[in-house]
DNA sequence: CCAATAGTGTCTATGAGACATTATAGT
DNA sequence: ACTATAATGTCTCATAGACACTATTGG
């Protein structure tokens, strides 16, 4: 096995989080070469001296780049070309991420809504397409899924989450439907709570039962 | 972008194919350290100046290892760590691929039926994962989508891709409903033959319209 | 009592799954 | 005529989706 046959390996995450009723990935600006003050991933490479593993070099990753506390992560996929990065033969494991914005307090990083992608000029090409592809799979988890939960806060209420699967699907969903298919996987517990947030009957206040996202039978829901 | 950040990458592809009722894997066995003698995927590493990118590195090990002429072929996921291969940290990205049995010719590897796995001693630990990854995302997509199509021979009859289905399965499946979900799908196309194979009603003979295969809408039609 | 949102009840059209029936070959 | 498999037709039950209705708050 000798170095001849060796490559570098970067993490690349697409996190996601919603908030001002958009969904928004965080990006940060390139401070070295090459391209710098370009918008990037905010990636890294793995470290063989400090990374035991894939997964635990992703956690270093996101903590450093981020400082966020992720309430999800699932890998999307892996690419490799001499011509990814300039630099050297490269392998690109990408992955994605949802987090609560309010979580959220790093300098570098900005957070850019999906509409305004087109404006960011990516130095690397590879991560135009990462970042669709992670758009892709959120969109399509969540026509089958219970993953949006994944965005919510520890408590929240089924408008509210009703309100995260319309924004991401970018569509009206039918309430009654809604709430069938979101309790009748048991992975939502009522807290017996109520929440009042204007004159109109208040909503009930549910949470996270298990951490894993469930599929439904049928892929959607709508109006 | 220093040496000592750079790793090993491995290819590991698990090759299906169906014959003898059976569903099958390929596997090699090793001929050189470590854990010479015993069974392990036929995989390969990367090779920077000759591998363009990751797909022609998957192509070139398959072509090397195999010499089979690949149907299908889909990664699965990625693993990494220092402890995969004692020689050096490695990532390894793990492929499934379908061929047809008639196509193979080999010496060195052996189809080993999936009933038979537990039987053969891997020198490599998370080849066992990747396996069991792959046969779980095989007999999945199996359940919503065309994909076994892309085990045929070129022609085939409708009855004999069934059988194909409740081999990968392990149960039964209505004909009627069978029938319905295929044709429903245009991915097949009626070449007006007829084959004959015994003393009853000979079988309408079918070739496929387009090598990606297409999702159903609901999961199953079991029996 | 009104407006606004939360939450429930009901109806219907669709389609998957189960099963019955017909078609076509060889002996 | 009989047998075995191919292919098609039909019926039923579950349910997703649509929509109407009730509940609860503040003003």
């Amino acid at each position: 096995m000798t170095d001849i046959e060796k490559v570098v390996t970067s993490i690349d995450p697409v996190v996601f989080s919603i908030f001002q009723d958009k969904l928004h990935i965080l990006l940060v600006e390139r401070n070295k070469e090459p391209y710098v003050g370009k918008s990037a991933i905010p990636g890294g490479v793995v470290i063989p001296s400090i990374d035991r593993t894939l997964e635990s070099a992703v956690s270093r990753v996101l903590k450093e780049k981020t400082g966020i506390k992720i309430n999800y992560v699932e890998q999307i996929k892996t690419i490799g070309s001499a011509s990814i990065d300039p630099r050297s033969w490269t392998v690109c494991v990408a992955y994605f991420a949802l987090v609560e914005y309010q979580n959220v307090t790093v300098p570098n990083a900005k957070w850019v809504s999906i509409d305004d992608l087109k404006n960011h000029d990516f130095g690397f090409e590879h991560h135009k397409i990462v970042i669709s592809d992670a758009i892709e799979r959120l969109t399509n988890k969540v026509n089958y899924s219970t993953l949006p939960v994944e965005l919510m806060q520890e408590e929240f209420t089924l408008p509210e989450l009703q309100k995260i699967y319309e924004i991401i699907l970018g569509e009206k969903l039918d309430k009654s439907s809604f709430r069938k298919k979101m309790l009748e996987n048991k992975i939502l517990e009522d807290t017996g709570k109520l929440i009042k947030k204007g004159a109109f009957r208040p909503a009930a206040v549910y949470k996270k039962l298990k951490n894993e996202p469930v599929l439904f039978n049928k892929n959607i829901f709508k109006i």
